[in-house]
DNA sequence: AATTTTATCTGACTAAAGTCAGAGAATGTT
DNA sequence: AACATTCTCTGACTTTAGTCAGATAAAATT
């Protein structure tokens, strides 16, 4: 454990020191480190002037006059936006454009620099141990929280789970056979729903409702496809079952369909145990429980 | 080639937009970043005034100006070096250790978080990425440069080489026995010495002499013991070689004792061929060249 | 002993980065 | 229609970071 949080120190220390050379490299170029990470940023992920205030964390006086600077340079056009007309619409102009492409090229250039001196083998072993990194990073950044069945973010979590059950299934999927879509069994004291979100972005969720005294039912446990292999299912379950037992339940149970294999090899991995049906789910083939 | 570049990006970005986060926390401290990267550095790495400007790179008025500053906050005490008076040796105040001591727990907490969401397997298979990537940064930062083996570094390689070579070696070693140890052999036009560096660390070398209008010789390859397994052996190899090209040469050669089985098995991998004996070094026991 | 070099310090700057308090216009809410 | 909120802009600031040209003293070199 020890050794492990003076490897992370390490590497953040070796890594931010190559980092740092690629906003020195941003230098030099006539424009302040400040101008070139707006633009920089403006060419990659676009939006407008709200948008960008949020995502890079700036008070809107620096941002008003950073926005005027790239606009006398001919980089950026600023206009009112159609829909709201206090929020500021931002376009590259094509010398903007040219300029982004010059620091893609930069970073090109730094990426190449690090890799250049090593031979193939090395090179293969560091972009697939950065990729690991990366990978790891993004499943940390993950938060985990409890809130209402009724969010925008929760429904549409439950919306996508449905969907994908819907197309995964081979007799189809209807919510309302499985039972009544009812939100309030997963609200608290007795039950509490779950969403995960990375970068703010909602891409998993779990309900849990009580069933009797000392049991528990996980339900609508999801992950959205292009975050799965991140640990977030286990994370989700977990999660759950730790809500569970602090609502005093001993038990939790959960039922699932023959075609979900990867739900059901976790359940196995979680220390849960196949057991008789406990309901009528007309679309359950497995039903599970594990003692808390 | 273009995907590994587009992996050494994404990872640039994500990792430093973290270790971002670390220099934001040591704000808030009450002391600018400048002020407290530099009680950092002092705490860790220690130094006098001319070891930090340029560990740190700098402006020495800059410097002097911040040391006066962490001195009349009592965290450091400057003091003139015993030895020559010109310099400046910095201490800690029990304060200053103190203050090194929070942004030590502010390392370690950044730290904490990355691994804290991630379960025991997940958290291995990070730290381990990380130590390759680390590994492999470092690797990548070595500078290999040719220069006269005249020079303080040159010779230190020299004789460390020649250290290790009388422990291995059965019979020790005597660098008068098997030759003059003429470093004019290494000189421009015929010859050359090159020198690996990390940090401005010398930390490994390599010769080239002229044997015959076609034919150089390899001699005195060698890598400081601490920076094994970084593929460096092959590096400095690879680039007397391309040296020897540059020269005209059309073959390379060289010879080595038997109890050096890595380099044996670093020429073999490099498509070097056993030869018979072309000198009467008393302690070589193998013979190579390979064909340019 | 005279000269040069090295390490640090000081004063006088500049540019960049960021903060804060309003003001004005558009949009939402009651 | 009145009021509150949101988004942006402007003016007036401050702090941080860094540069540059000497000045001074100690050490090294000639």
């Amino acid at each position: 454990m020890f050794s492990q949080i003076d490897q992370v120190r390490r590497f953040n220390r070796v890594v931010s020191q190559r980092a740092g050379t690629l906003d020195q490299s941003y230098l030099g170029q006539g424009r302040p480190l400040g101008e070139a990470r707006l633009l920089f940023e403006i060419g990659h992920d676009g939006g407008n002037a709200r948008e960008l205030r949020d995502r890079l964390g700036l008070d809107s006086g620096y941002l008003s006059r950073l926005l005027r600077a790239l606009e006398s340079q001919g980089m950026i056009v600023v206009t009112p936006s159609e829909t709201d007309r206090r929020v500021r619409d931002i376009q590259l102009t094509d010398a903007g454009r040219a300029q982004v492409e010059t620091y893609d090229r930069l970073s090109d250039d730094l990426a190449s620099s690090i890799l250049a001196p090593l031979d193939e083998r090395q090179k293969a072993k560091l972009v697939e141990a950065m990729a690991q990194v990366e990978r790891l990073y993004r499943a940390a950044a993950v938060t985990v929280s409890a809130e209402s069945p009724a969010t925008v973010d929760a429904r549409a979590c439950v919306d996508q789970y449905i969907r994908e059950l819907n197309q995964r299934f081979d007799t189809g999927y209807d919510p309302d056979t499985a039972g009544p879509l009812d939100d309030s069994e997963f609200l608290p004291p007795d039950g509490v729903f779950v969403v995960a979100r990375l970068d703010g972005k909602a891409i998993g969720c779990g309900g849990l409702k009580r069933l009797d005294a000392e049991t528990g039912e996980i339900k609508r446990l999801w992950v959205s496809p292009d975050t799965r292999g991140l640990g977030l299912g286990r994370r989700l379950l977990v999660e759950l079952e730790a809500l569970a037992q602090q609502r005093g339940m001993a038990r939790v149970c959960l039922d699932t369909n023959g075609t979900l294999v990867e739900a059901q090899a976790l359940y196995h991995a979680q220390g849960y145990v196949e057991v008789a049906p406990y309901n009528d789910n007309p679309y359950a083939q497995h039903w599970f429980e594990k003692r808390l």
